[in-house]
DNA sequence: CTGCAACCTGGAGCGCGCTCCAGGTCAAGC
DNA sequence: GCTTGACCTGGAGCGCGCTCCAGGTTGCAG
């Protein structure tokens, strides 16, 4: 009589952009859940699971390896060491600063190109 | 009687910064020479290919292919096509750019996160 | 109750970008 | 000439981040 709740992995798939496999990998190096089940032990996963996946998906597009993000989903589930939190979390920052700075430079170089080849073709 | 003349592999690698397995791996894949080479078959380096290699790890740090700095390479070498090749300069561009969005999409995460825990500890 | 799609697990496989190794050659100083 | 260190080649190995597969279970529709 319980309404079932949740969504089943394919929605979650759809709405994630993230392939079935990817889904458990993820849950499987603790970057995502655990995830709960239904009685006949297949995955339901809760708005909030799907909203962290958001965010670990944007942080993956930006570069961040899988350890990092499981260290990031510890931090944040931890009660005690904000420091160390907040320590992490501004050194993640820096770097994607730094990554940014680089792709710039990159731009430069295919401008200069660019620029070369567009007036004397 | 001939000088010795352009760079051993050991220099180039503390110039550039990268290892001698990874200098000959570009060569091997195409993103950098043919090196010229010594009477006895070891590799000579001259400014040329010390700068290009120089782009080479600009570009590969921005986040691009092996591939794409193969096709990067020969597209510069070629004579013909300069639309081809401002084509794909333009699109590496637009990816770069899109790269850098994404990067600030997840620079925008980690402040959040680190405006929740500087304030609330 | 049956059928079928969606799901489950454990484990193998893959593409990328190096990195390491064995077994040899080259070159410069003594 | 001999030693020593830098270099050569071909090929195997590795870490990452998935992706695929086999063989089986679940669950909804008709």
């Amino acid at each position: 009589m319980t309404a079932v709740t949740g969504y089943a992995p394919g929605e979650v798939a759809q709405r994630t952009g993230l392939s079935l496999d990817t889904l458990r990998y993820y849950e499987r190096e603790g970057l995502v859940g655990p995830v709960g089940r239904s009685a006949g032990g297949q995955r339901r996963y809760d708005e909030d699971d799907v909203a962290w996946i958001g965010i670990v998906t944007c942080l993956r597009d930006a570069g961040l390896g899988i350890a990092d993000l499981r260290r990031f989903t510890e931090l944040l589930r931890a009660e005690a060491g904000a420091d160390d939190r907040v320590a992490f979390l501004r050194r993640r920052r820096t770097e994607l600063l730094d990554q940014v700075e680089r792709i710039r430079a990159a731009i430069d170089v295919l401008d200069g190109k660019i620029a070369h080849y567009a007036t004397e073709p």
